[in-house]
DNA sequence: TACGCAATGTTATAAAATAACGCTTTCATT
DNA sequence: AATGAAAGCGTTATTTTATAACATTGCGTA
């Protein structure tokens, strides 16, 4: 099982996260010769800031801050680098929460298992191939073709149930 | 595995599906005393119109269009009953569409996968325990708590695969 | 009848996402 | 280097989705 749960739930050195995200996230996009503009970078970088997704406006607000204070980032700006790096799995979108969140494994091939606590918002990904073969079963038996999926699963996370 | 894709798929007499449904909704309604009020009546009849899922928008202006010319029904009326009828589990909302969908078996406890065409828009329901299972052993890999899932599927159903 | 509460009406606004258009940058080709 | 097409970005406006806040109505019970 492929999952980033031991990061998402302990505290950890988390700009080494996110140096490694983002190293990750150059070369991918470096191999399939696509632009990770600053702009496209800076967005990365926030939602990555911690384990757990960003609003879209988050991210606007986020970025605001961030840059000199005359400048404001506006949210078009904002959705067409999340529309990039989501075309590059780069991140992902949470659709029960409309937020986004980063990848731990790019470029691998996976599907999307969310676990998000209720408590403390983190997110961890996990990619388990029995899940996987349960869906495509479910599928078959209705003659259904699977093309994409949605798994979000919400409850608590080890830290918070104590 | 319980599931609606039979009808969900196939011609029918939808007829007879909004009337079964409208009564299983009145007599669980009645069973915990609440009230299935006209307004929220509407609202779930306009919900169960197909098996395709409405937004909560679609269902402003198809009530709005439904009633007295004169009369507007507005989108606070429209998120009332949606409300009260996702907690009496006769709907569910899907997450990955911003949109509702008639339950075909409330009352009984089932864990919701939801099978949506992209093709023809169709949305079947199913709950099937291996999946159920597949989910809970993911979880309990991570120690983490399973307290609701979401599960949303996205492909070709049986008639939209030719 | 009067009280209390649930349900609905109404106005306004918040929050999330996109459309449309023009300017700038990048980059391959000359 | 010049240039033309496409990609990226800035900006304004608008659409779509959802909720806040408060007034009014209806309905059962003391």
């Amino acid at each position: 099982m492929l999952t980033n749960s031991r990061l998402a739930y302990h505290q950890h050195d988390h700009k080494r996260c996110i140096n490694a995200a983002l190293n990750r996230a150059r070369l991918l996009c470096d191999d399939r010769q696509v632009r990770l503009t600053p702009i496209r970078e800076a967005v990365f970088k926030t939602i990555w800031t911690s384990h757990r997704p960003l609003g879209a406006y988050d991210i606007v607000d986020k970025m605001t801050l961030a840059s000199s204070p005359v400048k404001r980032i506006l949210p078009p700006t904002v959705y067409r680098s999340i529309e990039f790096l989501l075309e590059q799995g780069l991140i992902h979108r949470l659709a029960s929460l409309n937020a986004y969140i980063g990848c731990p494994f790019p470029g691998s091939d996976h599907n999307d298992v969310f676990l998000i606590c209720r408590a403390c918002g983190s997110v961890a990904e996990c990619s388990a191939e029995y899940l996987n073969t349960a869906i495509a079963q479910t599928a078959t038996r209705t003659n259904f073709k699977v093309e994409s999926q949605v798994v979000e699963i919400v409850g608590l996370c080890p830290e918070c149930q104590s």
